[in-house]
RNA sequence: CGCGGGGUAGAGCAGUUCGGUAGCUCGUCGGGCUCAUAACCCGGAGGUCGAGGGUUCAAGUCCCUCCCCCGCAACCA
């Protein structure tokens, strides 16, 4: 066992169906921030991130592109890993799910749960959705045969399965949550997780897969691979050696200390991931933390929306120390942030460029201006002096505590207050005025000594998050002692020792000119939205015949009223013409379309569609509408030449 | 009454645990300085803290009701 203090972090193993960006890039950042920090404040650190390369999703995209999974994921892992490296990213090690010895672990892992009757074999029978090649529950169903995602009927299908017995373990996660306050954060999840579904009681989950195999095959009934869950949730202890050979570092590391995951996975790593540790014996992790999203302006990022941001061009710009420092100083960690390239300047001009790289300029100047660059000898300090230097000395601890919080945007708050202090008191101590004759050397030099030692001490405690810029400005204070960048180092303030030479280099954060830059990022960002396939999201469906054409039923109708339905955001009731009868007919394009416009067009209604109640309504057809690939719904309509009731075919 | 989050200066946010002068950053206006990246420092203007009611000597903060926004869920024949 070791003596020094372990602490095991990871990031959610990220699904390499495309390409990372600012969002992923986001978490990765905090995890890697968090391991630096604590590895310099003398913590054994062992950090994780991965990729979860298994499932439905990974097997069609890369039959879509030609390729075999794993040829199609090896590409995307290299991307990530260069994403990683271009971002500064410092991980211990990268999880891969294909792993051959994570996929033995995982048969290992699933065998050991069916040998204690943690998992059993059963029939599943249930609705399942062939189009969307997914289950549903009754409670899911649309009214008792649609599916619940493409509203298509569902068949009865009975599937041989394995089921995790997530009930048996109920009652203790619930007790387990409400004992540990710190283990769900931040708070508001751990009542979402209770509230939405452990209170009202948990299902057996299905853990293993008939319908695709790319995947972990459950080594004693091969037809079955295991639930992509309980193969990318374990990575966190496979990789650590669990159920492997040699599990030195679950020794070590297990359990970690943090582990960061987006809101949307809250519900896999508080709930199912808790149960199934426990059920093997192991201890669960000490926190979960739960980040919000990075939007874009207030939108969701979404790659139908042409809104993603992606890491890549900015930091070919600017530098990964300046997008690190404001995904980091920007939100606080835990809530929902919004990304914008203008805040993105603002925080590079105002904090990064003004505050502190100025700071570094005019002192490291006026060390060279007044003392041939080298850093002088302080004389007795003055009450100015002592503000400054017991706030420098105050600043550690402070930042340690938020840090620990995992609070970035306070810490690095804090470390700002101080760049702050710095330049105030270089107002009030005026050196250019001191500089004028000798009378004030003596003076200037505690001054200009005051300021290098509390730029060396900032330049410590950026350095979790600004690495390369923390060693920009030790370079420029004429640092070569490794041991004056270290957290010890600047418990008191004064190590820095006079007599070193300044090397004044380039400005740390060059000021930006944010309308042409705006303007530039923008231009860039045009390409940017990736062609989405519209094709593979809706698979092929397959040929049919003539006569199979020939039982559709369809009729232009004309609009004789439409209106949004109370209480539902999605639907429009119609009341429809086809010159002898009326039909009433419900449609779910309420987002995109305003009632009021629809009357008296004429639309395509699919006639002889058994009749269905909704929402206590009788929907007699279905109105043909298209659907583009974000999800918007637009009405097809016939030409007015046509006339109500006419026959389509 | 599905669950959760939110509504505080022009913008973005903190403060609400445990009531006690409403704060930070950016922007804006005025002043100062010249070491510095037109940067830095000081000061001003700007808020009935979503609405209404209640408790209290005192409410952004506690209680009740309502409105609006965002996720999830549900619903899109």
């Amino acid at each position: 066992m070791q003596d020094r203090k372990t602490f095991y972090i990871t990031t959610p193993i990220y699904y390499p169906s495309g390409k990372l960006h600012i969002g992923n890039t986001y978490t990765t950042v905090a995890a890697d921030t968090m391991a630096r920090f604590k590895k310099m404040t003398g913590y054994d650190t062992y950090f994780l991130t991965g990729t979860d390369e298994h499932g439905q999703k990974i097997e069609r995209r890369a039959q879509e592109a030609g390729k075999d999974p794993q040829t199609f994921v090896d590409e995307i892992v290299a991307d990530t890993k260069k994403l990683w490296q271009l971002m500064d990213v410092e991980y211990d090690v990268f999880m891969r799910t294909t792993d051959p010895d994570h996929v033995k672990a995982i048969q290992r892992i699933f065998r050991r749960m069916l040998d204690q009757d943690d998992i059993y074999r059963s029939v599943y029978e249930g609705q399942y959705c062939a189009s969307c090649e997914a289950f549903w529950t009754a409670t899911q169903l649309v009214d008792g045969h649609g599916c619940p995602d493409c509203g298509k009927p569902t068949e009865l299908v009975q599937e041989e399965s394995y089921f995790f017995r997530m009930s048996k373990y109920q009652d203790w996660l619930i007790q387990y949550i409400e004992d540990h306050p710190e283990f769900i954060q931040p708070p508001s999840r751990a009542n979402e997780m209770l509230q939405n579904f452990l209170r009202p009681g948990l299902q057996d989950l299905c853990v293993s897969r008939t319908t695709f195999s790319w995947g972990v095959p459950v080594d004693f009934d091969p037809k079955h691979v295991v639930y992509v869950w309980i193969d990318a949730l374990f990575n966190y202890v496979t990789a650590l050696g669990y159920m492997g050979d040699d599990d030195t570092l679950l020794q070590k590391y297990w359990p970690a200390q943090v582990q960061l995951v987006g809101k949307d996975i809250v519900r896999f790593h508080t709930i199912y991931w808790p149960i199934m540790l426990h059920s093997l014996g192991l201890p669960l992790p000490r926190q979960v933390f739960a980040h919000g999203w990075l939007l874009f302006g207030n939108d969701k990022m979404s790659k139908s929306k042409g809104n993603v941001v992606y890491p890549p061009p900015i930091v070919a710009r600017y530098g990964a120390d300046a997008l690190r420092y404001y995904l980091m100083r920007e939100m606080p960690f835990g809530a929902d942030g919004n990304y914008t390239n203008r805040a993105l300047l603002n925080r590079i001009n105002s904090d990064l460029a003004n505050d502190l790289g100025n700071l570094v300029r005019r002192t490291t100047a006026m060390l060279d201006k007044y003392f041939g660059g080298v850093i002088p000898a302080p004389n007795a300090y003055e009450a100015v002096d002592q503000a400054l230097i017991d706030k420098t000395e105050a600043l550690p601890p402070a930042f340690e505590e938020e840090m620990d919080a995992l609070q970035f945007s306070q810490a690095l708050q804090e470390v700002w207050r101080v760049v702050s202090e710095c330049n105030r008191y270089i107002d009030l101590t005026q050196p250019w005025v001191l500089g004028r004759d000798e009378s004030g050397t003596p003076r200037l030099q505690t001054v200009l000594y005051v300021l290098a030692e509390a730029i060396r001490v900032i330049g410590v405690l950026i350095y979790p998050v600004m690495p390369t810029t923390s060693r920009r400005i030790h370079q420029q204070l004429g640092i070569e002692d490794e041991a004056l960048t270290t957290w010890d180092s600047i418990n008191t303030f004064g190590a820095l020792p006079s007599g070193g030479k300044v090397q004044q280099g380039e400005a740390l954060f060059p000021r930006i000119d944010i309308e042409k830059d705006l303007a530039e990022l923008e231009q860039g960002d045009q390409p940017e939205p990736e062609p989405e396939p519209t094709v593979p999201e809706t698979p092929a469906k397959p040929e049919i015949a003539f006569d199979d054409f020939e039982k559709l039923s369809m009729k232009v109708a004309r609009v004789i009223s439409c209106e949004a339905m109370a209480g539902s955001d999605k639907l429009l009731q119609f009341r429809l013409s086809l010159g002898q009868e009326e039909r009433t007919v419900l449609s779910g394009i309420a987002k995109y379309h305003d009632p009021a416009t629809l009357v008296g067009r004429k639309v395509i209604l699919l006639c002889n569609l058994a009749p269905r109640k909704i929402r206590g309504v009788v929907s007699e057809g279905m109105l043909l509408s298209a659907e583009n690939p974000d999800g918007s719904l637009y009405l097809l309509f016939a030409d007015d030449q046509v006339q109500e009731g006419a026959e389509i075919g």
